[in-house]
DNA sequence: GTTTAAAGTTGACGAGCGTAAAGAAAAACG
DNA sequence: CGTTTTTCTTTACGCTCGTCAACTTTAAAC
């Protein structure tokens, strides 16, 4: 680095010894320029520490190169673990991932939505709230970015990659009848679609085996799903309230609190001898590996999620059309047995 | 919503009936102008739906709205945690929060802190990496933009907030002696000061009470903590490689691991009668208090340091000013006493 | 009703960059 | 070597909004 300060393109140029409107072409796809001019243009920037002002290039180019990001709740691991996955995805198609949470509140879904519109994105990856979401304003935004919705099945935005929650509850309740007593099915709040839909599924999967359902509501403040397991489970646990001694949940998070409120109690979870309770989850949370005992659940295929999600995005951005009729994608996850079930 | 689309601010005074300069000003501060006025334009903002073009009004301003916060790994709930209070008091100052995860990377952190650098914000939190970090381009990065460091210490920036791991290690230390035998330290990856410093401390702690101290090494992929907890745990339970059976682990998630592999052992973990282990963590993680057993451990007063944060930070923005030297806030955390302990 | 301070208007320039047109220079080609 | 094609340079305008100067209107003060 030398000392002189760049200011803006103008004096980069000048160092450089090249135009300004290729330095500028330069910035935009370095394989524009002729090999030996790429060549000054970058030794120049080994020299001097410049980059284009990103709002002065945004403002003047149609299309940005930023492509929005909205997750419900951030402090969820399973949506830390997808933003990673979708942000390098983003980044190794050349754009720049901005993200956002909605930390679990319609105002700030709504405000993140409003903050990106005026960033005039490429495009966004939405995880909506669910039932929390003021679908209007995700509409609107969706008219003028085009958007990927992805986990929660909200019906807005060119498209939708989710998991086949029929397909999922339906293997783990086959799994469970198979291997013991057919399970209850342990609910989380139904923040959004995926808890109705694995309600139903789980109704679904059990009449089909010719099983009695038998559905469990947990209360509580939405997204703090842990919580809710350990206290409605304690609750219940006490009172006898499970109607079997093997419980799906509705996903793993509820599970980990529902495992704490069964050790609290005493109660030996597995499916060997001498335990009390089978405990399953849903999604594969990157922790339920190490819970006590380890949880058997359904993994959700987060890799081809993200994968398919940024696909079909710059799909849309690269061709610049949206396609005539909304598609739907739904993932398979597969069984994870471990010792809880 | 009217049918007319407003394309700039232009338009929008139009149809709002108030010059364009006046408009710009209301936006930059609703206050500066007189209450007739005020009133026009936001029955104005009712019926047509306008924001300033975001990029334009950055471009012109000397000082943007933008604060940029950077975090080494976003898939840690400490981490999601105290970005969700950071994120709720920089829109709370009437600011623009903007993330970046370092996803464990220095290549991605080096890209977070130019990509900040280039959106000229206002002002950026950032808990740097630590050992992985290229100080250098951290350096580079402050000179230009107001910088507080928090949780990690890395002598950059012009403040550092962070807790007082000597203040924090000795307390649980001396619970632990106070109430059994004196603790081994199970040790992860030095990832960051942090962990240099813990290892100090208890090893100062042990010493000035009486104790010989026992580090144990836990080796592994940075970041992963809760998988070298459980591997490295495994193989000490199965080779008695721990010299006590009070295990102070280093971190929260370490500790997660670990629990985890005692239970894999059939060690029974508490204090109570018959358990073969007591382990403690440090930081009080969000979920420490749904594992089975509950954690004993040190909590972070995250409110606080979020807080402190954002209050040097806007102290700098608002006048102007760095200080002459750099400041540092340590905080202290206080005693958690759960069950695996 | 006149004075005066405050707030608004008009008109103009600047910020940094994209981009287009016209011509000059360099490379490719036979 | 001259011709053609490609690439670069020069010049100029546009994007949207901040901000300033000079002037006018408004509302409060006397």
């Amino acid at each position: 680095m030398t000392e002189r300060k760049i200011r803006n393109m103008e004096e980069f140029a000048e160092v450089s010894g090249i135009s300004r409107p290729t330095v500028s072409k330069y910035f935009h796809d370095p394989e524009s320029v002729r090999k030996s001019t790429r060549t000054r243009i970058e030794s120049a920037l080994e020299r001097y520490d410049f980059r284009p002002n990103i709002f002065a290039v945004n403002q003047n180019r149609k299309l940005t190169k930023t492509v929005g990001i909205i997750v419900p709740y951030l402090a969820d691991p399973y949506f830390s673990e997808l933003v990673r996955k979708l942000e390098r995805l983003v980044i190794e198609a050349g754009y720049w991932p901005i993200l956002f949470s909605a930390h679990g509140k319609q105002t700030l879904e709504n405000n993140a939505l409003e903050t990106l519109k005026s960033l005039r994105p490429a495009g966004a990856l939405i995880a909506p709230l669910g039932r929390q979401s003021d679908l209007p304003t995700i509409r609107r935004f969706a008219d003028d970015v085009p958007t990927v919705v992805f986990d929660s099945n909200l019906v807005v935005g060119e498209a939708f990659v989710g998991s086949d929650n029929f397909h999922n509850v339906g293997i783990i309740v086959d799994y469970l009848c198979r291997t013991g007593e057919p399970p209850c099915f342990f609910e989380m709040p139904p923040v959004n679609p995926n808890a109705n839909k694995r309600r139903a599924a789980y109704i679904k999967s059990m009449e089909r085996l010719g099983h009695e359902p038998m559905v469990i509501y947990a209360d509580g403040p939405d997204w703090e799903f842990e919580k809710i397991g350990m206290e409605q489970g304690m609750r219940l646990i006490s009172q006898r309230g499970f109607p079997s001694d093997t419980v799906l949940c509705s996903n793993d998070r509820l599970a980990i609190g529902l495992l704490a409120a069964a050790y609290e109690k005493g109660l030996r979870v597995g499916h060997g001898q001498g335990c009390a309770i089978r405990i399953a989850g849903h999604d594969d949370h990157p922790w339920s590996r190490f819970t006590c005992p380890a949880l058997t659940t359904v993994s959700q295929d987060t890799k081809t999620m993200a994968e398919r999600s940024v696909k079909i995005l710059f799909g849309m951005i690269e061709s610049g059309e949206r396609p005539p009729e909304r598609r739907e994608t739904l993932l398979e996850g597969t069984l994870v047995l471990r010792a809880s079930a």
